[in-house]
DNA sequence: GTAAGCGTCCCTCTAAGTGGGGCGAATGAA
DNA sequence: TTCATTCGCCCCACTTAGAGGGACGCTTAC
């Protein structure tokens, strides 16, 4: 338990001065067509350098010319869906999971859509010695569950009552009809979910959905205790936990804000 | 014996071997997780020189851990998509659109559907002294030119039927409409499309279709010029040959054969 | 006209990067 | 269990990869 264990892979890795100085070209050019004697100047190194290094990356793809310098290449395209094809979101979000877990001290989930449920894909467990039983793997109606309600932030009011109906098992008054999708509008106006359980088991959770390059919420994050831990005084601090956290994952699978 | 000099950006770039060393890993991570040990061993370097370079790699997010190795990383996800927004696909077809006007002597064009409509974006005239006029901007119904069929072999008849009805002014006979839905059925099967103008003008044209990273045709590829130059007994080479081209732009723009 | 900016090339020198070697931890066979 | 193998990871001495100064030709702006 060495105290300053970095948890992350911000260990500079020695011997690799070329690569990095590369690598900080594309995250120059991820922002637009840029010249070679630009990058010189914003990265630090001489123009000679940074026309080598470019002109390299543009060899084997990683870069174009344009009229207004170089540009990102057609090689990112072919990586970009290879790595669509085979990032597993979950492994991307553990790191992230954990660092939430530690500084909340809070029980933390992921999950996703599957069709009218939600999986619980994984967890990361907390300090405290109540847990919530949900364990990886574990389904439930999506519209029952704090994570599950994340991922339906973005669908059309129709969908919330359907799967709202379907949970409740078919017989819903018009009043908790219109209860419940009024709560929905206050969730996705704010972007994250509070939910307590309607079970009677007194848990209460905080979700928010992450977004994919595409935008579209792909996972959802979510802490998950009894309503005695997780008390109204310290729930705003826990929001913005959460939705910073799933911010960064979102960021990390390669969501990108309006706007840039 | 270098006899010619290289036309393309093969030139070696000197200078820079821990860069291209480290590309060389991420062509590999592409096919799937690999172990540190294996990179050294398939790539002839030393263990010590694999590890170091794809820790570095990872440090960036190019690459993550797998319990099978290294994997592609999320900012692959990230550089794809501002690659996708970025990315100019009548630049990247340039070169290759070059080359086989070389090797054919024809004028070659390239060309984009909007709407209803086929727009030529860009075109790298032959050697032939008789020219197609058409020019770069130039826009013609979708439903007319071989650039445009080519666009629409993902369709459904249904809309072949329609755009056929727009661009022969409204009313087509039964029998000439059976016609050309049979003839772009045989277009779509065998994944070209050779078209005769039906004006009149003795212009001829073989197209085939791009497609994009995510298979959808994005642009695609001719050439086109009179009958009297493109004739009978050379139209398979020309096919051939375009074909191969239209595949060797795809696979630059991310384009990736089904199964693998 | 001049000047400033660009991309490109060459050459020298040094420190970046290579690879040999070693260590501890898994994994699997005996 | 023990032993053998192979992995990831680290250290360090040698050498060559690569950084940067400088020059040249070209284009654009004034």
């Amino acid at each position: 338990m060495t105290a300053q264990r970095e948890d992350k892979a911000d260990v500079e890795v020695k011997g690799t001065q070329t690569l990095m100085r590369a690598l900080d070209i594309m995250d120059e050019v991820i922002d637009g067509p840029i010249r070679a004697a630009d990058l010189a100047r914003k990265l630090g190194m001489s123009k000679t350098t940074a026309h080598r290094l470019a002109q390299a990356l543009k060899s084997r793809g990683y870069l174009s010319v344009t009229n207004d310098g170089f540009g990102l290449g057609p090689k990112l395209l072919e990586l970009g869906v290879m790595a669509t094809q085979q990032i597993d979101y979950v492994r991307v979000a553990r790191p992230f999971m954990e660092k939430l877990s530690e500084d909340t001290g809070f029980c933390v989930f992921v999950g996703k859509r599957e069709g009218d449920w939600s999986r619980h894909l994984d967890r990361v467990t907390g300090r405290q010695r109540l847990r919530v039983a949900t364990a990886p793997g574990d389904r439930r109606p999506i519209a029952e569950t704090g994570l599950g309600k994340a991922l339906l932030l973005d669908e059309p009011e129709e969908v919330w009552e359907d799967l709202y109906r379907q949970a409740s098992g078919g017989k819903v008054s018009a009043r908790a009809m219109k209860d419940y999708v009024a709560q929905m509008r206050v969730h996705k106006a704010r972007g994250y979910v509070l939910h307590d359980s309607e079970l009677g088991d007194g848990v209460r959770s905080i979700a928010a959905p992450i977004r994919d390059a595409r935008r579209q919420i792909c996972i959802a994050l979510s802490i998950a205790s009894a309503a005695h831990y997780l008390t109204d005084d310290i729930v705003d601090d826990l929001v913005a936990a959460i939705v910073a956290t799933a911010g960064e994952i979102g960021e990390a699978v390669g969501y990108r804000a309006p706007r840039g």
